[in-house]
DNA sequence: GCATTCGATGACATCGATTACCTGACTGAC
DNA sequence: GTCAGTCAGGTAATCGATGTCATCGAATGC
């Protein structure tokens, strides 16, 4: 019924040496004879010894995990990047603590002093929209993930936000578009800014007017982005194409096309989803896939972990379009 | 530079005061004079004092984090019961340790122990296929998610496969069908297991021969998923049915049928996903929500952490069929 | 042959907060 | 006026593993 109580002096005993020898074998010392560590193995099994994470981590001075943030975990684009960073974590014998910040920017900083407070080894932050200046103060490795955060100035894992939104409109345009909407979340979010900046600059480029009716600029899920693109179907002037920010408002949209028989409206997504492919039409995407992204904020951070001093040069991961159908639709109705 | 050498002995200090005042007042205990209180309080806060939380878990013996482990983090299914969890154990100001098996039998013993070396307070686990009576050893609270375990007698909370798979399988003979396929994972997995005698009873009740190519029972994913479904659609005789067992392998499912246009074949997933209602025809379900499933979880490990004494009573969770289109299609081609 | 290393090992302090136990002052009851 | 009881607060031990430094014997150096 009990955890276990078996600790190290128990090993000691059984070995007939001391804890510090017996914390030396566990340790892979090597001034350790033979014979001596031998026994402390035996004992070590024979007692179904393990070692107390948290003690040696106090005696240490920081825990053997890392922390990641992110704004929802459920998001099939965080749980992937999570998933890549355990996977890799693993590997080094180190656990993962996740937390959210739940799009709260009020629980952005609680969230991330809570992990500090636990003495993570590092930090892989999705920033939301806060003020990350406090982190200059903390000697503890941090990663951004996907967003460049806003008050400090360290590397990031990201894509080239402005410049893939800017190809999704002129790869829309080319299709003879010209109503091209915009669907993305809060603009408190640095990504949603970028990629709204990437449409910006295209629409001026191709000299097509800025409608403020075509941008819906509020639609956190994929809920809120059905609800946006109704909107949008309904309009006196609707848009010929849609070009939606993220992959989970996506799915929004092809609900919305879908469910009112729309699907002759051109459509791209940033960021790919499971059945993507599979619809009629398939969905165009960028390739936004959030385990590259992961694994280079991990592969970062362990070199981080192994002395590395911070670098504060952004990593860019290369995106591709992925031309599968929707997006390549012609602007049959001309703007009336 | 450095994270935050202070103590509370230097809060005690500032507020002069000893350690264990300043630690009563930081813990709440009501014996403290109201003018001491408000001085270690003006203390943490000029200093800008946060609890290690290493030293607290030590001194105490549990850490304030619950261990979560699923086969694979990525899996849709399981993110959202992570976030769900997440959640609610941020009400209870508990942070969330994720691991995954991987899928590894071999593993799964050595992740749990990890955590359990870390003195987790509580664990929340889906099992994958091993023995798991090593936990009878064990007082930390332990809930199982989705899945019953092998080799030891706890609560779990789950849903009815069989009698769903059972149902699925009624559902689909009531539209005439005969051939009838069932594509799951392997069947070391308890839910595969008992999703497998649903639809074998179900079978027998109806008095249709079960054959074995219409059972593909090693598809672990959705690239696995679509093979198995193309090698039954290219059977001389080929099921009008197809029953998926998993939401994750309705992705691979729905990806044959979609790209072999052979879509008037039947199919219910048990296990909703994003875009099952918007594809053509929208995707039959059983509507196995895994938000509900984690807060129940979550909802039993807190009272267990509250002290409740562990009951070996399984939750079941009530889960629904939504008819979409693709189970109620009807089976044109009888079996020739 | 004596001093110096070196290898193996142990005693003890330490990480930071909490718990067990104790002290002294003050209150009220008899 | 004394004693039990309460309250605020302090001292020291403790949680379990590890770092520091000392030690002891044997091997090597000159």
């Amino acid at each position: 019924m009990n955890t276990s109580p078996i600790r190290l002096r128990d090993v000691a005993l059984a070995a007939g040496t001391s804890t510090k020898t017996a914390s030396r074998v566990i340790n892979g010392d090597a001034r350790v004879a033979a014979d001596t560590r031998k026994r402390v193995h035996e004992a070590v099994d024979s007692l179904g010894y393990q070692v107390d994470l948290m003690a040696r981590s106090l005696r240490k001075g920081v825990d053997d995990t890392v922390g990641i943030v992110v704004p929802t975990i459920g998001d099939p684009f965080f749980a992937k990047a999570i998933e890549e960073i355990e996977q890799m974590a693993l590997l080094r014998g180190i656990n993962i603590l996740v937390a959210s910040n739940s799009r709260e920017p009020h629980l952005e900083r609680k969230v991330v002093d809570g992990l500090l407070a636990r003495r993570v080894s590092g930090l892989i932050i999705t920033p939301f929209s806060s003020d990350y200046s406090f982190l200059e103060r903390v000697s503890t490795p941090v990663v951004f993930l996907d967003r460049r955060p806003e008050g400090i100035d360290v590397g990031a894992v990201i894509v080239d936000d402005e410049g893939s939104a800017h190809r999704i409109v002129m790869h829309l345009a080319s299709f003879g578009h010209r109503r091209i909407a915009l669907l993305t979340d809060g603009l408190t979010i640095k990504t949603s800014q970028l990629r709204r900046e990437g449409y910006l600059r295209a629409m001026r480029e191709l000299e097509l007017p800025v409608e403020a009716e075509l941008q819906a600029t509020g639609c956190v899920d994929a809920a809120q982005a059905e609800t946006c693109t109704n909107h949008m179907i309904d309009l006196a002037n609707p848009p010929t194409a849609i070009f939606s920010a993220r992959s989970e408002t996506s799915l929004g949209v092809v609900r919305a096309l879908h469910l009112r028989q729309r699907t002759d409206i051109a459509f791209v997504s940033f960021g790919d989803f499971a059945t993507a492919d599979v619809l009629s039409p398939a969905v165009t995407v960028i390739d936004h896939d959030p385990r590259v992204l992961a694994r280079k904020a991990m592969e970062m951070l362990s070199e981080r972990l192994d002395g590395t001093p911070a670098s504060a040069d952004d990593f860019v991961i290369q995106v591709e379009l992925i031309a599968r159908g929707s997006g390549e639709l012609p602007a049959l109705r001309a703007a009336s």
